[in-house]
DNA sequence: TCCCCTGCGTGACAAACATCACAATTTAAA
DNA sequence: TTTAAATTGTGATGTTTGTCACGCAGGGGA
C-alpha cells in the first residue's frame, strides 16, 4: 500500500528513503465499505484523499434532492471538496464510495508541513493541481461543444471501465442527462 | 506596470525587493490591440500571461467553425492554453484579445527556473493552480445543475462588468446556448 | 455622406432532452 | 429461499433549446 504511494509520487519527483519515510508520516490510512461517506455536505473536510483501491464519487444534491456527479475517483486519483478542504469552510458536496475503498488521508495542516518541508512534494502538488485544472477544462469543454450523445461516447472512451463498475444512473449524472435519456443514447 | 505585478503575487506571498527582482526578471511585457491573438490554434504556445490591464478570450473552435468561449480573462488573471503549454504542444485553443490588453508574458523556462529558484513562487503557481481547479469545478457544477436561464443569471451575478464588456452572442457563447437562446432569457 | 459590418431582437419550426408512468429484470437483504 | 429494493428499458407527452430567416439600429471607414 505504501508502494502505492510512492510509485505514483515517484512518477513526477523522485524521493530518497528518507525522503518518502517524511511523507509517509504525514498521511493516515483508512478503508472505507461501499455506500460509505468519505465526506458528507455539510460537516468540515479534514482530509483529501489519494484512492489506492475501489471507486468513489464526488457528488453534489441540490435544493430539490437531485444528485449531480461533479467526479468519479478511481484508483491514484487525489479528491476532495477541495474548495472546502483549502478555505476550511463546510462542505457543499459529498465524497461516497461506490465500492470498498481504500485511502491515504492528508490534512490541510499535513499538506501544508509537507509542501513546506520538502519543495520536492510542493512541485508535486503542483503539478497535480495543474492537470486538475486542465482536466477540468476539458469537461467544461466537453458541455460546450457536445452533445449528450457525444459526451456519452467521450466518457465510454476515455474511462470504459466506469461502465462495468457503476450503474448507468450515476454516469447519467455524470454527464449531465437523464437516466432515461442516457438509456436511450446507448443503441 | 510592474506594481500591478508585485502586488498580485504578495496577495498570496510577500516578496523582498531582491526576490521581487528576480521574479520580474522571468517576465516580458506586451501590449496587443483589440482583435488580436496572444495564441493562435495550431500553433505553439509559448507563455502564459498575467493580465494587467484588457480583457481576453479563451477560445475553441470547432471542426464546423462554431467558437466555444472556455474562459473570458480580465484584469489580474492568468491565463493560457495550459494543456499545450505544459505539455509543449500544439495550441487547441485560440487566446485573443476583446479589448486592448497588457500582459506580463512567462514562458515555460522561465516559469520552471522560477519556481527552481523560488519555493515561494513555486508556492503562488501553487495556489493559483488549485484556486484554477476549483473555480473550474463550480462552472461544470452549473452546467451539471442548472438550465441556460439560471446560468445567465450566475454569470451576471458574478461578473458584472462583462454585460458592458462583451457582446452578448459571446456571453452566449460562454455559457453553451445559441445567441437567440441567450437574447429570449434576458427578458 | 454613404455603405457595410456588427450586434441584437424575434417569429416559425425542428430537434434534443426532461418528465411521468409502467413493466421487466437483476441484485441484495432478511 | 423469499422478499424487497435497485436498476434498466421504453412509450407518451411537454418543455427547452437550436436553427433558419428576417428586420432594424448604430458605428466606423472609404
Amino acid at each position: 500500500m505504501q508502494q502505492k504511494l510512492r510509485e505514483h509520487i515517484e512518477k513526477i519527483v523522485p524521493l530518497t528513503d528518507d525522503e518518502f519515510a517524511f511523507v509517509r508520516s504525514h498521511f493516515t490510512i483508512k478503508s472505507y465499505k461501499k455506500r460509505e461517506f468519505l465526506i458528507q455536505e455539510g460537516k468540515s473536510v479534514k482530509y483529501a484523499y489519494f484512492v489506492v483501491s475501489g471507486l468513489l464519487m464526488l457528488v453534489y444534491n441540490n435544493e430539490s434532492g437531485k444528485q449531480h456527479i461533479v467526479s468519479f475517483a478511481m484508483e491514484d486519483w487525489w479528491e476532495s471538496d477541495f474548495l472546502a478542504y483549502h478555505t476550511q469552510t463546510k462542505a457543499t458536496m459529498s465524497l461516497q464510495c461506490l465500492e470498498d475503498t481504500d485511502v491515504f488521508c492528508l490534512s490541510l495542516e499535513d499538506y501544508q508541513k509537507l509542501c513546506a518541508g520538502l519543495q520536492k512534494m510542493e512541485h508535486f502538488f503542483l503539478r497535480k493541481a495543474n492537470a486538475g485544472h486542465i482536466g477540468s477544462q476539458q469537461r467544461i469543454l466537453s458541455f460546450l461543444t457536445s452533445n449528450a450523445k457525444e459526451r456519452y461516447e467521450q466518457l465510454l472512451k476515455r474511462y470504459p471501465s466506469l461502465f462495468q463498475r457503476v450503474p448507468k444512473s450515476l454516469l447519467a449524472s455524470y454527464l449531465g442527462v437523464s437516466r432515461e435519456t442516457l438509456s436511450r443514447l446507448a443503441r
